[in-house]
DNA sequence: ATCGGCTCGCGCAA
DNA sequence: TGCGCGAAGCCGAT
């Protein structure tokens, strides 16, 4: 076994079967075959009991938030799996509610053991412990989230700031850089599993489905900027390294287009973050074993390679696992009572001063404000399922002013972002949303009307501060 | 163009 | 107990 304990954990107390027929991978986050602990551990399970790997992955119509954007992502995703994986491949798509049901138990019957993902957050945490009931022998999830495993922080709380948070990673990352997940932990040619044609009869093996014919949201359409999988993940993740000292100059210009994009294929799991660091790190001629260690929290000098570099290793690493950590160590993560002390009084003291303007959450959705740059971030998160990562805070921000109350403006923001956002209903969106209303932030004097010393933020400063005449020209 | 002040909690040194 | 320091800001003074 070459998956570090650490990332190992046995959701139910059911044994192995020693008569198994397969070792059965439930891939329901880590939808990649590369670099993914899960399916790492699920072959060599496999290979130590001289048995095939059957690969379920499946998607359903009843999770929040369904829509064609979603579906088509992960549909595309489904078709790069098909072709790595062949017949040891169970697609499977629900065309209606309930109809999944029981698949995975039915399948589980026959399997020596079950595998899977470990993915904190949305509903998968619910789904897997259900999961773990259901089925009638081991289960055990894996977690392959990013470079520290979940389980390696303290488990009573929280890290409150990234400064704190990096200073944890400054002192775990160089023994878990020790142990990268494999990059093909697949051979070319898998062992095709025998599986019970009644349940192929009862749930069809395919990913072709006509989007329309779904009980899924259709007022939310693709993204055809962004086709899903890990196939397009790479190339995407390729084109950034390879220009990533432009991430330097032009991140913060709206209209450049010189972010990584890379953030959807990491939330549907078509890529890992253990491919992105190791590509960004060779690209400066760098490997895991140059990481310094020992470090204060502080971000220079951290990694050793360019500034651009090592601000993106901050995004992709401090900023996305802080995330991973709020979520497992937080229960309320995305309600208000889940919110820093300081901030809730802050914004408390502040729920009854005058608000100018105020929108309701159709308003807010369609884009009808007064204010033509926030109209346009609302559009480009509408039509591209993403906003430019410096006009997503004042975006968030805007929110918090313009609603009735700080609570109500915590749910539409999370409700705007959740149904639009490709990335959303990750971790990161709770931490980012959260530093909206003030969570991995400190107070930022001084004391304003609806923020209290929550940090504000304006649109005519964003005007002056980045070139937005491009981006008005192309969502406005 | 650049700088300090605004304001709080945490970890660490003393 | 004191001190340094922190995702991106804003504003007024120089």
């Amino acid at each position: 076994m070459t998956t570090p304990t650490l990332r190992l954990r046995h959701v139910n107390d059911r044994p192995a079967r020693p008569d198994g027929a397969y070792v059965l991978y439930w891939m329901n986050a880590y939808r990649r075959t590369r670099y993914n602990f899960a399916l790492q551990t699920a072959w060599e399970e496999a290979q130590s009991r001289g048995v095939p790997l059957l690969v379920l992955e499946a998607i359903g119509v009843d999770y929040g938030w369904a829509s064609d954007r979603f579906h088509a992502f992960v549909l595309d995703g489904m078709a790069d799996n098909a072709a790595r994986l062949g017949a040891a491949y169970y697609p499977y798509v629900e065309r209606a509610s309930g109809q999944g049901h029981g698949l995975l138990a039915a399948l589980a019957t026959r399997a020596a053991m079950v595998v899977t993902d470990d993915w904190p957050g949305f509903h998968l945490p619910k789904l897997v412990a259900a999961a773990g009931r259901a089925v009638d022998v081991a289960l055990v999830a894996v977690d392959s989230n990013g470079l520290l495993p979940v389980a390696d922080a303290p488990d009573d709380k929280a890290f409150p700031t990234a400064y704190a948070f990096r200073r944890h990673l400054q002192k775990r990352l160089s023994t878990h850089l020790s142990c990268l997940p494999t990059e093909e932990p697949l051979p070319q040619q898998l062992p095709t599993p025998e599986v019970d044609p009644s349940i192929e009869a009862r749930w069809p093996r395919t990913f072709e489905v006509d989007l329309a014919t779904l009980p899924i949201d259709h007022t939310v359409p693709r993204v055809t900027a962004f086709p899903g999988g890990e196939r397009a993940a790479r190339a995407r993740l390729q084109r950034f390294v390879a220009h990533l000292d432009v991430y330097g100059e032009d991140r913060d210009t709206p209209s450049a287009d010189a972010t990584s994009g890379l953030s959807a294929y990491l939330h549907f799991g078509h890529i890992s973050s253990h491919e992105i660091v190791l590509a960004v790190l060779a690209r400066g001629g760098w490997n895991p074993a140059t990481v310094q260690t020992g470090g204060k929290g502080s971000r220079e000098g951290w990694w050793g390679v360019s500034t651009a570099a090592e601000a993106y290793l901050d995004q992709v690493v401090t900023w996305r696992e802080l995330g991973f950590n709020l979520v497992t160590r937080t229960p309320d993560h995305v309600r208000w009572s889940g919110l820093p002390v300081w901030a809730r009084a802050t914004l408390d003291a502040h729920r009854d001063d005058p608000r100018p303007y105020v929108y309701t959450h159709a308003q807010l959705e369609r884009g009808e404000t007064h204010d033509a740059l926030w109209n346009a971030a609302q559009r480009q998160l509408r039509e591209e399922g993403r906003i430019h990562n410096y006009l997503r805070m004042l975006w968030g921000k805007k929110i918090l002013e313009w609603s009735a109350s700080p609570e109500e403006a915590l749910d539409i923001a999370f409700a705007l972002n959740d149904r639009w956002a490709l990335d959303g209903r990750d971790p990161n969106s709770s931490s980012s949303i959260g530093w909206i209303f003030g969570r991995h932030d400190r107070p930022w004097g001084p004391v304003r009307p609806i923020f209290g010393t929550i940090r504000w933020m304006s649109s005519a400063n964003t005007a002056k501060k980045l070139d937005v005449k491009g981006y008005l020209a192309r969502w406005g």
